[in-house]
DNA sequence: CGGAATCCGCCTCGATACTG
DNA sequence: CAGTATCGAGGCGGATTCCG
């Protein structure tokens, strides 16, 4: 059973250009919010925290996808007013929810990336 | 129990940088990468039906990515040598292995899609 | 510490036109 | 049918500088 567009009635479908589905897809399908996500999946995490768990994110993509999944609803920002500033980003409910997935394309990733290095090997003959 | 890349016997971790798992994800996570992979779930697809299932895509991104994917070694190119010329597409068996994770985000994307688009417009506020 | 602001090269992406 | 070629706008992404 597909899932209905609140307002429209038109059925969710990633395929179709129009659907909020595409855009939403092309938010979360990209290296750094995949990365972002899943650090986040232990709990709360420091700016700093997730510049250096990232390996090889600069500043301004980390802040960057951070806003972008905070206005999608994915992240809460909370600023602490110290001295010197601390800001913890949590996944929200929504986020939480969207862990096993992208986990899941990670783990894969991960667990077949032997395979993944033989296959381009021979593809490239 | 993490998956050792063979040759330098470090433990896969997307996190690194110059871990060969990190290049896969970018090419895996992207919109158009992530539609291609599910369309060829159901079975092989020719060029001109992937184009047309695939709505809002460019000539220029599903070649470009139709030769990535292949390059990786997830998709199989054959190419029929008849008048007017027929190109089928189709997953590798580690593409298909591909499959699980790709269609898991899909549908969290589907079936969430309203409770996402009722948390941007609160994270909006 | 956690950014913002700016500069800038490059690469992505889409639109258009053409081809075997 | 299944591309290739080309172009131009825009975004990605890094580096640097500055700030409360």
């Amino acid at each position: 059973m597909p899932t209905y567009i609140e307002g429209s009635g038109l059925p969710a479908d990633v395929y179709s250009a129009k659907c909020p589905t595409r855009e939403i897809l092309d938010h979360i399908a990209g290296k750094w919010t995949v990365l972002i996500i899943d650090a986040l999946a232990d709990g709360t995490m420091r700016y700093t925290d997730l510049r250096h768990r990232i390996d090889g994110i600069s500043q301004k993509m980390l802040t960057q996808t951070l806003r972008q999944l905070e206005s999608d609803g994915f992240v809460t920002r909370t600023v602490h007013p110290t001295i010197p500033p601390r800001v913890d980003y949590t996944l929200t409910e929504l986020g939480h929810s969207l862990r096993t997935p992208i986990a899941a394309l990670r783990e894969w990733i991960e667990t077949n990336i032997n395979r993944i290095e033989a296959a381009r090997r021979a593809a490239a003959l």
